[in-house]
RNA sequence: GGGGUAGUAGUUCAGCUGGUUAGAACGCCGGCCUGUCAAGCCGGAGGUCGCGGGUUCGAGUCCCGUCUAUCCCGCCA
């Protein structure tokens, strides 16, 4: 009674005179007395059903939306008048000859065809019917499709995916860890992983050389509109390569996934940027490439200028944007909020009127300086300069922020185009000020240049790594590194990131002396999954492509995690809550 | 931890400088209707204005606090 021979997207005038049973949601009806219109809907399309017998009208009347109906009945050809070109099945209409109601909705708390008329709010909540929705539907599929590519890929080139554990140790570098307490050994934990970066190192160890998995990860940091707390990767690693290897590999991946799955076509070899560079031309290193618009140093004048707060800094940066008349006013103010709220002391201005500059700051440049401003940036008539000056990078970063947010409002981000870019010679390591010790920019097994090696004692923060990212349109979609592969190496890096000897021994040990058993070098790259599919679906927000995310405060709000947990729970793990000061 | 935006019917919103009984659309319920495809027409039900304080004769509206969602900064090796 409940199968179907077809599906309600399938019938067209093939199949016209057969009969046929469909199962589906009512998706909209239309009574007119004598005569009822159902649109019967599943996951590949709608199908217009007509009821026009007695007893099935006063059946038709009692449905309402999101019922599950089982129809049997003959496909009729309409007449022209009334085809419709919106459907696939638009051609034909089934006259029903049973009608089986499976299953009552009640009124729907979220509507499904139109996502935007509906809070986050509730849609997470009842995102099991948010998913009845197309769009997001496609999402879920293209992400399937995705996978799929990507594991044929892989496959034929012998990789192999293997599994990694989910409950593992706890180690101090990188992000906050979730954590889950053991019950046999009290008072110890397990870590979910951040990746599986150990193991995978591991693998090339065990001569398993070219590993994949599709993975999911954790780290329990504060959310962004693509960051998740759970996440999933492409991650691989792969043995007796070096940078081009790797840069080969995942420019063949990504660009067959972009025409499989997109039908998009992405130039190679990819665009490659150190990261000095991308910081010093985007202010980021994640720049978008789908427009110019770069930042120039601008020290040079505004040191010669009369513009006491620009005189000295350190960094004092500029970017030209060709049309000024987008920028009235109000505009220009509330660039220069933007700018303030993300640290910047200000954003300063000028616009360019031929030979010469006028409004903002020009008045503390003479005639001569404007002039030589103008031809030395090749300023454009009618063009706005936006200027900001820091004594630390941080105005670099704001620039480049504010190049960003004048890109979106200029619309300059058409999410059918994609500018990959790698963003390669990291340093090895950043000074953290606040532990007063050196960190990795990227995680510790990073091999450090092979010409940097002399410096790596002397000045650790001129030291660049074999590290690299791919950047696409502003997403940081991948990441990876040529490896550490020798124990000595990976001993003194922890110990120029003065990790003490005991540390070392109790977090990583296992690891130091894993890599004395004969180490293949080795390197890989792990893939922001989410965010790779977020670009194929067209869309900036990583909700978007996740059956089920969770909030920006890292709850899950269909079934309310995360929860408290009974009395039982916390005595079989000998854990007691702390009280907040508040309760007590 | 910090900053911005939002929270009023099942849903999305309107509600002016504080002033009778808080409105509309969609949805829901009842009725009419043989060609609609976002069907149409008539009628009806539906509200602790996120929550808690305060100011006031009077608060959806003003003030303070708080919660939730979202965007951003910090954070995310």
């Amino acid at each position: 009674m409940s199968s179907r021979t077809h599906n309600c997207g399938e019938l067209n005038k093939t199949h016209i005179n057969s009969s046929v049973t469909l199962s589906g949601w009512v998706n909209s009806l239309r009574t007119h007395g004598k005569i009822i219109f159902i649109d019967i809907r599943d996951r590949y399309g709608k199908t217009q059903i007509i009821l026009d017998k007695k007893d099935l009208i006063n059946k038709g009347n009692s449905l309402s939306n999101e019922d599950v109906i089982s129809i049997c009945g003959k496909v009729n050809a309409r007449t022209k008048d009334f085809v419709n070109k919106d459907i696939s099945t638009g051609e034909i209409e089934v006259i029903a000859n049973e009608l089986h109601i499976l299953s009552i909705s009640n009124p729907l708390p979220v509507p499904i065809h139109d996502r935007e008329a509906s809070t986050e709010e509730h849609r997470l909540k009842y995102r099991y019917l948010e998913l009845r929705n197309k769009t997001l539907q496609d999402n879920l599929i293209k992400r399937h499709n995705a996978a799929q590519v990507v594991r044929n890929f892989l496959s034929k080139k012998d990789f192999i995916e293997i599994e990694t554990p989910v409950l593992m140790k706890s180690t101090p570098e990188g992000a906050r860890d979730y954590l889950v307490p053991s019950r046999i050994h009290h008072g110890k934990f397990y870590a979910l992983p951040q990746s599986p970066q150990m193991y995978k190192q591991l693998f090339m160890i065990s001569g398993l050389d070219k590993y994949f998995q599709i993975v999911k990860c954790f780290r329990d940091e504060d959310l962004r509109s693509d960051r998740q707390p759970e996440f999933t990767q492409i991650d691989l690693e792969m043995s007796f390569v070096d940078e081009p290897d790797v840069r080969n590999l995942v420019e063949d991946l990504i660009t067959t996934i972009f025409k499989k799955v997109n039908n998009v076509t992405i130039k190679k070899p990819f665009p490659i940027l150190s990261y000095h560079d991308s910081i010093n031309k985007y202010g980021t290193e994640k720049p978008d490439l789908r427009y110019k618009m770069e930042l120039n140093s601008f020290k040079e004048f505004s040191d010669q200028s009369d513009f006491k707060s620009f005189k000295g800094l350190k960094y004092v940066t500029m970017l030209s944007v060709d049309d000024s008349s987008h920028f009235s006013r109000k505009i220009i103010d509330e660039l220069d909020d933007y700018a303030k709220s993300i640290g910047a002391k200000g954003l300063a201005w000028m616009k360019c009127n031929g030979k010469n500059l006028e409004g903002g700051i020009s008045k503390f440049f003479n005639k001569n300086l404007q002039s030589k401003i103008v031809s030395n940036y090749k300023l454009k008539n009618d063009s706005i300069c936006f200027i900001i000056g820091d004594n630390s990078q941080l105005a670099l970063k704001v620039l480049g922020l504010v190049r960003t947010k004048i890109a979106q409002m200029l619309n300059l981000c058409d999410n059918t185009i994609f500018k990959p870019v790698w963003i390669v010679d990291f340093p090895l390591f950043e000074w953290d000020e606040d532990q007063k010790r050196f960190e990795s920019v990227n995680h510790p097994f990073t091999a450090p240049k092979d010409s940097d090696m002399e410096k790596l004692l002397s000045s650790p923060e001129e030291v660049l790594s074999k590290g690299y990212d791919i950047v696409i349109n502003g997403y940081e979609v991948a990441g990876g590194s040529i490896r550490i592969h020798d124990d000595k190496m990976q001993k003194q890096i922890f110990e120029i990131m003065n990790i003490t000897k005991k540390e070392i021994n109790d977090k990583f040990g296992f690891f130091i002396d894993a890599l004395k058993f004969g180490t293949p070098p080795h390197g890989g790259i792990a893939f922001g999954f989410d965010r790779l599919v977020m670009l194929l679906c067209g869309v900036n927000n990583i909700r978007d492509v996740i059956a089920f995310p969770k909030t920006t405060s890292a709850s899950a709000l269909m079934e309310d995690a995360p929860n408290t947990i009974s009395e039982t729970q916390l005595n079989d793990l000998n854990i007691t809550i702390k009280k907040n000061e508040e309760d007590v």
